[in-house]
RNA sequence: CGCGGGGUGGAGCAGUCCGGUAGCUCGUUGGGCUCAUAACCCAAAGGUCGGGGGUUCAAAUCCCCCCCCCGCAACCA
């Protein structure tokens, strides 16, 4: 047997499971499956990933200890394995005893190897949010969540080498270049490493909810030296037991690592690069997916368009979703829409119309015609009409096994419902209804009843990995059993098997997306503690865009007083002149009358307005802000505008006309 | 010249690497059938393949220029 790994990001716990953590995760599953079916020895891992700051934060602000609100995050994904039917052997957290043994043991060979050294890390830190900011997320030189001021700190950080694999991984590349699929993306990530890398913090002080450094437990490692590991662990790395390690050598580096698209460097980049520091080989594959859109746009929180995976499986069932992501999404391609109606449309012309009613028509004849036992195929029933239909199943299963090797998931369902078609028309032209009416023509009614019958048997083994329960119902109807893909054939259904119980498959779904939408409404539930979404559901990345509502009061209740109100000084002025900022994309500069001056200031409305449309206009600044540089141009003072979350802005403007100079309070 | 992805019938996509009748699903229109979940089957309408040059007997596909959209990065003071 082949060993096979497959795994999925772990999930960081900064955010509870939506559509994106689902999708992964079926994926995952039903290349399992399909390997499974093939008779590989499978290892299927997926888990949480639980350290660090953000985290420490979310249950300071939930008012839990950190353990217990991990718990509770935790075990909403596993759920959400459960609600999903997946088939994972393991679920692994990064805060179990196991996990720190193994993180310890790689930090040591890596540590052994020369490429772990002490340095300082010097950033911006804010001591109301305890966080360091990226200088370029500066916000008028403070904090952006907090706003309050940030001093210059330094703070002794342990770096791993990653300079030195240079070389290294553009030779690994090289050397396998189905490595990371798509390929474009390894293009990408092969460009990032050429251009030159600089060496990884990897331990931090500043907060304690981590994995100790071994020999100076003052430091915890830093994100994704943690979180990458958890792939070795599960497999039994740094384990004592007797045997454990028989697994690493069996299912390393046979892995599959599955991964959004916002996590490609650190898994064919980081990661590699950290097992070749530790003597491992690196992961034999990583698949990249794109993103789900929502009317077009990225999916946030903030937006409000997020879909719950639990909404689609009340209305549509588990399978239905699990077929219509693979089915929409191309597991090697662009980013895919996601939308009621899509989900609507796929279930009731591919599930209903196509393969519901051809398992039901089928069925029902073998009932009313055979009295529910299947017949055999006799030779003189047979004309070409069968061959053709037997070929056609015969090329088809072969084709769909090298999808799913090639993770193409969604050809894959493509020619298995081009079967499914042919299996429809292969009905309508033998037209077993007339047939049935004459007895002399009983041998091309079998023929035709056993290979509509055969071919159901063979869709439902193909249709598996992806739709486990449509295919045991339909095995259950058809009065057959789970079959491997290394056997599937045409033509072997046993004649005499006698039907089970039918019933519908996927009945049509009537309503309007007004009605479905309702439903979805009916069914949410009370919005419990938010979090904030992080890309696609995997690990932000150091650094990343910090978490929109957490941690923002400086004070008690966030409310201030009226006088630290009047310490803004809000005035009206006069656009005189307006330009856009070259090659910035929202930056508008403009002089502007403020009644006593007249003073440049930028505004990052370029999205939003024409430069010449804001000439002679009056508009609200912030007339003592200090001066900050953009794009190296300073600005003196900031506009007023209104805008939505991650929209337009619209700037603020009067009733009357005013003068240049007068305060707004 | 910051990096990358994309622009193909009304909608959503494949085809582009390896030039040669432009394909699929949904939708629309007409027909067939009645076993079936008003499902299924057939047929038709609908595309200057973002624009312009070039290479070639032949370009959606190769080369050059331009336009537009979307991510990421950099600047929403």
């Amino acid at each position: 047997m082949n060993p096979f790994y497959i795994t999925t990001p772990i999930y960081y716990i900064n955010a509870r499971p939506h559509i994106g953590h689902a999708y992964t995760t079926m994926v995952a599953d039903a290349i399992a499956r399909s390997r499974r079916l093939l008779g590989d020895e499978l290892f299927f891992l997926t888990g949480t990933d639980e350290h660090g700051q953000k985290v420490e934060r979310a249950a300071q602000k939930a008012g839990l200890e950190n353990r217990k609100f991990a718990d509770e995050v935790s075990a909403t994904f596993r759920q959400m394995c459960r609600d999903l039917h997946i088939t994972n052997d393991d679920f692994i957290r990064t805060t179990e005893p196991r996990h720190h043994r193994a993180v310890q043991e790689i930090w040591r060979r890596v540590a052994a190897a020369g490429d772990i050294y002490k340095g300082d890390y010097e950033g911006w830190y804010c001591t109301v949010d305890e966080i360091f900011v990226p200088e370029t997320q500066l916000v008028d030189g403070k904090c952006p969540t907090c706003g309050s001021r940030v001093e210059r700190l330094k703070e002794e950080s342990y770096y791993f080498r990653l300079s030195k694999y240079r070389k290294p991984l553009l030779d690994y590349y090289d050397a396998n270049p189905h490595f990371l699929l798509p390929a474009f993306r390894l293009n990408e990530v092969r460009t990032f490493v050429e251009a030159g890398l600089q060496d990884l913090s990897v331990s931090r002080t500043s907060f304690q909810w981590g994995i100790p450094v071994p020999g100076d437990p003052k430091h915890v490692m830093y994100v994704w030296f943690d979180a990458l590991t958890n792939y070795l662990t599960a497999l039994g790395f740094g384990s004592d037991e007797p045997g454990a390690m028989a697994r690493v050598e069996r299912f390393w580096p046979a892995v599959t690592h599955l991964v959004g698209k916002e996590i490609v460097r650190q898994h064919a980049l980081y990661w590699p690069a950290f097992l070749m520091s530790a003597g491992l080989p690196p992961p034999r594959r990583v698949v990249a997916h794109g993103f789900w859109l929502m009317g077009g746009a990225k999916m946030s929180k903030s937006f409000g368009n997020v879909a719950r995976y639990q909404e689609y499986i009340e209305v549509f069932g588990v399978d239905a979703l699990r077929y219509f992501v693979m089915r929409e999404m191309s597991l090697l391609g662009q980013d895919a829409n996601f939308s009621d109606e899509g989900v609507l449309t796929r279930f009731n012309a591919d599930l209903a119309n196509d393969l519901g009613n051809l398992v039901s028509r089928a069925t029902t004849m073998i009932q009313r015609y055979r009295e529910g036992a299947v017949p055999a195929s006799p030779a003189d029933g047979r004309d070409e009409l069968d061959v053709a239909l037997e070929n056609n199943l015969r090329d088809t299963i072969g084709r769909v096994i090298d999808h799913f090797e090639g993770f193409q998931i969604t050809v894959a369902l493509q020619d298995i419902w081009e079967l499914v078609r042919a299996v429809n028309k292969y009905i309508v032209e033998r037209e077993p209804w007339t047939l049935a009416k004459k007895p002399e023509n009983r041998a091309k009614l079998d023929a035709t009843l056993f290979h509509s019958a055969d071919a159901l048997r063979v869709i439902a083994a193909l249709i598996d990995p992806v739709m486990p329960q449509a295919a045991e119902r339909i095995r259950r109807m058809l009065g057959t059993t789970e079959e491997m893909w290394s056997g599937l054939n045409p033509g072997t259904l046993q004649p005499g098997t006698r039907l089970g119980r039918l019933e519908t498959l996927f009945p049509r779904i009537e309503k309007t997306l007004e009605e479905l939408r309702a439903m979805a409404t009916d069914n949410q539930a009370p919005a419990t503690e938010q979090k904030p979404v992080g890309g696609a559901g995997e690990p932000a990345a150091p650094g990343a865009t910090q978490a929109v509502g957490a941690g923002t009061t400086p004070a008690e209740d966030g409310r201030i007083g009226i006088d630290d109100f009047m310490k803004v000084e809000l005035r009206t002025a006069k656009v005189l002149e307006a330009e856009a900022v070259p090659k910035s994309k929202k930056l508008i500069k403009m002089k502007v009358d403020v009644g006593t001056e007249q003073r440049t200031i930028l505004a990052g409305i370029a999205e939003a307005y024409q430069p010449e449309q804001l000439v002679g206009r009056t508009i609200v600044i912030v007339a003592n802000l200090k001066p900050a540089k953009l794009m190296g141009i300073e600005s003196n003072g900031m506009v007023l505008a209104a805008s939505p979350e991650g929209g337009k802005p619209t700037l603020v403007t009067f009733d009357e006309a005013v003068e240049p100079g007068w305060r707004v309070r």
